[in-house]
DNA sequence: GCCGTTTTCGGCCCGACTGTTTTCAGTCG
């Protein structure tokens, strides 16, 4: 029985549950037992006894039993038995919960969204109590548009608009701060919407510029303290803005960065101390209320260390704080190793790239073009590659505080060889190898594309090792475990592209990696100056799976940098 | 349904918003 199978079936006993109008705290036990499990590393047969689990007693036990002994759920079937299918699929229209539909279901014989559009249009829902003419209405609109919209937007979409809004807010004067929240900046890979919480005097002003202002498909919401707006895009996003006072700000800025996990996580740590955390400020045993300046000084207040929004999830965080300080920060990054410039299809040249990342502070870099084979990307004969070298060395005579190394993003080729020949290669400063063809072929085709990349002693990393473009397409689909086992055994680094569209590694290749002590390096593979400040999201991302700093290539010093290209060639 | 160094019963994170009401239930995050 596969772990996986025993968490899906816990949380559709609990769905059921909720379409029955069942007790909210038994519906969410269930899902608890479920989160209980799925946040306990070992599989199911490492775990011996699953009530010694937080969250599991002796209900949801004999479910998971059932379930190991006879693959199937005595208790989900009767639910599913006397449960019409088609509610299930209701569960997810805006405004419409468990208890409203069985009372629909039950009154109204709704089973299906074609029945409960018959009813809304008969005007039979605004005569159940409980319900009216405004709810019947909004049904009606819901329906129209349900099932075409996108459940959660991938981060790349998002992203754009965080940074149009970012610079939207700071430009007006009665915003003293601002920030997103919620699951994008817990740099989830998919989000439903954009949080963002806004510190102001004067709500009114800024509800009225937001309105203003932004290109807006649909107001959901205009109150006093929320904002709730659909942006018209080419995917329209969901964007809610929280007005607060500048006091309230830290606690609502943690309040609604979440998770809802983690959130829950530290109410319970806050009773057991005798306080309350609301979204405004903790309470405090004598009833007064105590606001923050920071996120950091929200979780001094309960003898915590900052805990970085990447890492606030299933709640476990707050048993690994010993963890935290070995997690790298943007602060941390001295370098970049994975850029394009005009030579191939950047937007930049050598010299605008070099000083750009002088001004982010780094101390050293390289430029990584594209090579012969791409021609679509104007990729580097040996010719241009010597060429460019030139103008590398120039930019470091000029520039002695910093060092520019001189690379290439190398082609693997559709045959499974490289598109430069070792006497190329050792000219270089920094080889990176990567695929970006042919992504169609077998398996067993990649990996030995791969293999030949992980055997030569020039090349010293893999890049975006996938190929997936988060939200759509997988890749070129490689064994990532073999890969990661191969990059241990040939000493070569894989990288963790920062670019949200492919952020790959991803986490659970990335714990792989950190436990077998791979090299990571985190890289923009920017295409134009701008994109240097994926970086950030970048490290952020490394932080979910918990990737100590020492491990990072790019926060190491231009020395240790230096020692670890040269082994590479010496070898 | 789960849980317990104040509890084996009575809580379970907490508050805003909406729409239904005339003091509150349901939904949502």
């Amino acid at each position: 029985m596969n772990k996986k199978i025993i968490i899906r079936t816990l949380e559709k006993i609990a769905l059921y549950l909720e379409l029955q109008g069942e007790n909210p705290f038994k519906v969410s036990a269930f899902r608890k037992a479920a989160a209980a499990l799925e946040a306990d590393e070992r599989s199911l047969a490492e775990i011996d006894d699953v009530t010694k689990l937080k969250g599991i007693g002796k209900g949801t036990a004999a479910v998971i039993t059932e379930l190991i002994d006879t693959e199937k759920s005595t208790v989900l079937e009767e639910l599913e038995a006397n449960t019409p299918k088609g509610l299930v699929p209701l569960m997810k229209l805006p405004g419409l919960g468990g208890k409203k539909l069985a009372k629909l279901y039950q009154e109204l014989g709704v089973d299906s969204a074609e029945r409960l559009k018959e009813v809304c249009e008969a005007g039979e829902v605004q005569k159940l109590a409980g319900f009216g003419a405004k709810t019947e209405e909004k049904i009606l609109k819901e329906l129209g548009t349900f099932g075409t919209r996108a459940e959660r937007l991938p981060i790349w979409q998002l992203e754009p608009a965080v940074i149009e809004i970012e610079a939207l807010l700071q430009a007006m004067p009665e915003v003293e701060k601002a920030s997103v929240a919620g699951s994008f900046r817990r740099v989830k890979e998919t989000s439903k919407d954009i949080d963002f919480i806004v510190a102001t005097t004067n709500a009114q002003a800024v509800r009225e510029q937001l309105l203003a202002q932004l290109v807006i498909l649909e107001v959901v919401a205009a109150g006093d303290t929320k904002v709730s707006v659909i942006l018209d895009r080419e995917e329209p996003i969901s964007v809610d803005f929280r007005l607060v006072t500048a006091d309230e700000y830290a606690s609502a800025l943690h309040h609604f960065t979440g998770s809802k996990d983690h959130n829950v996580r530290m109410r319970q740590l806050a009773k057991s101390m005798g306080k309350k955390i609301s979204e405004y400020g903790v309470e405090q045993q004598d009833g007064s209320v105590v606001t923050f300046e920071s996120e950091e000084a929200f979780f001094a207040h309960f003898n915590l260390p900052f805990i970085p929004p990447a890492v606030r999830e299933n709640g476990s965080e707050l048993d690994r704080l010993d963890e935290l300080a070995q997690l790298a920060t943007v602060q941390d990054i001295t370098s970049d190793l994975h850029m394009h410039t005009t030579w191939s299809d950047g937007a930049h040249a050598v010299h605008e790239m070099g000083e750009a990342l002088i001004a982010r502070g780094y101390s050293h870099g390289v430029i990584t073009d594209h090579s012969q084979y791409l021609k679509v990307a104007n990729g580097l004969t040996p010719e241009r590659l010597a060429k460019q070298r030139l103008e590398i060395d120039v930019f470091n005579a000029a520039h002695p505080q910093f060092r520019l190394y001189a690379g290439t993003e190398m082609d693997i080729l559709p045959d499974g060889t490289l598109d430069f020949e070792d006497d190329v290669l050792k000219e270089l400063d920094f080889v990176i190898a990567s695929i970006h063809s042919s992504f169609t072929q077998s398996q067993d085709k990649i990996m030995a594309r791969l293999l030949t990349a992980m055997e030569n002693p020039y090349v010293h990393m893999i890049a975006h090792p996938t190929g997936r473009i988060v939200g759509e397409r997988n890749g070129y689909d490689p064994d990532v475990k073999t890969l990661i086992e191969w990059a241990k055994a040939y000493g070569k680094i894989l990288e963790l592209n920062a670019n949200p569209y492919r952020l790959d590694l991803a986490t659970e290749h990335l714990v792989y990696a950190m436990e077998l002590g791979v090299p990571i390096a985190i890289n923009t593979d920017a295409h134009a100056i701008d994109q240097l400040r994926f970086m950030d999201l970048g490290v952020r991302y490394s932080q979910k799976a918990w990737v100590k700093k020492e491990l990072i290539v790019n926060t190491w010093t231009t020395e240790q940098f230096e020692a670890f290209i040269r082994k590479h060639k010496d070898n």
